[in-house]
DNA sequence: TGACATTGGGAAGTTCCACTATCCAACATT
DNA sequence: AATGTTGGATAGTGGAACTTCCCAATGTCA
């Protein structure tokens, strides 16, 4: 398979994939000349997951590269290549050093460990002081009832990490992480407006729904 | 209070100010003359939560005035402000028309009834489509669990809102469905990260969590 | 009162990002 | 031999989020 076959089947242009491979996101063809190269299925396949990740995982181009780097160098176990996904994973926008006494204080209190620099640890003590300052620090235990939530969901996601290949485990890893976020968050919105409609039968008659 | 003690007290440079000023973020301030205005402490707070919008909450400016719209307008109810909220949100970055046929049975299964249009349905059904062309469709039963904790949590999200006051609880929707989706993402990552460790207690020395 | 700094407002410039377009010489195909 | 495609490189584009610069009007201090 050559390049423009390659862009037609992934669905994009040929000047978008030369692009991935100039920034590595995707592995060079094996070339059969000066001016030809050829792609096979797993060219294919890192293309879809590429524009997975540039798409609906929201990452950037230089997070996409890291977090691939992770996926090609699985390190020497599933633990450290969680980390490294999680290291290369954009936390949230964190400006100074937010207070991390608070968030860590909550993990002992729910019994969790992780480690000392943790990028989620700072991306939740980020997130937390950014709803402070926004003035609407969360109600009293709103807290406990997101990390019972969230407790379970880790729990899941990693019992069902693939126990067998390294290399499997860890795209599964990357993907997950990545790729279910979109689908946590719409899940949540949705279960909102199903509750709220619930709670709100709202008098307003029909149509009340438009925009 | 003027635009300089404004922009200090918010830690953020006058330009920046003005530029939200410009964009309609923040509603200009009471004229005192033809180049003077007088701030108060609800522009400081308007201004405090549009950075957080802006940072953390990942809205693009664009996003955010619309966000703010539905703030400053809540239309005749709670719920229908949160639908204003939900729509003016940035779902997932969905191309084509993906399969909502899937999507809208997972729903009914769920028992979840939301509006036939709703903006978080489309970004499931994205969301869905792209773990598939990733390659990684979702292992069997990871739907519902994700779904049994979002519903928890939609709930009392929804529990949870101010009945007294319509601004008030437009304000709190909206922060609430912003702002704490980085809460729960992070919170999603440590109890992985906790819950791998526990699972993969790996072999390495130490320091094998070391960048 | 006069010198100086600050303000609101607007236009233009900057930086970054994710592409996209253009070139070119080397090939392959007809 | 003519034509078209390719890999590779360089430059250009458009959008987003600021940032800089400028102005006349105004406040303030000496």
């Amino acid at each position: 398979m050559q390049i423009s076959e390659l862009a037609r089947r992934a669905g994009i242009p040929v000047a978008t994939v030369k692009y991935y491979l100039r920034e590595g996101l995707v592995p060079p063809g094996e070339l059969t000349g000066a001016t030809r190269a050829r792609y096979g299925e797993e060219h294919l396949a890192r293309l879809r997951l590429v524009r997975a990740l540039l798409g609906p995982g929201r990452l950037s181009v230089a997070t996409a590269r890291a977090v691939l780097a992770a996926v090609d160098d699985p390190g020497t176990s599933v633990h450290e290549a969680l980390g490294a996904a999680h290291r290369a994973l954009p936390g949230v926008g964190v400006d100074g050093a937010p207070d991390l006494d608070e968030a860590r204080a909550h993990l002992r209190r729910w019994g969790w460990r992780v480690a000392a620099d943790s990028p989620a640890l700072l991306a939740l003590a980020g997130a937390l002081d950014a709803l402070r300052t926004a003035g609407s620090p969360p109600p009293d235990g709103l807290l406990d009832r997101y990390a019972a939530a969230a407790g379970r969901l880790g729990e899941q996601d990693v019992a069902d990490i693939p126990a067998g290949s390294l290399v499997e485990a860890v795209r599964f890893v990357v993907v997950n992480t990545v790729l279910l976020e979109p689908v946590l968050l719409a899940l949540r919105r949705l279960a909102q407006e199903d509750a709220s409609r619930r709670r709100f039968p709202d008098g307003r008659p029909s149509g009340a729904e438009g925009r």
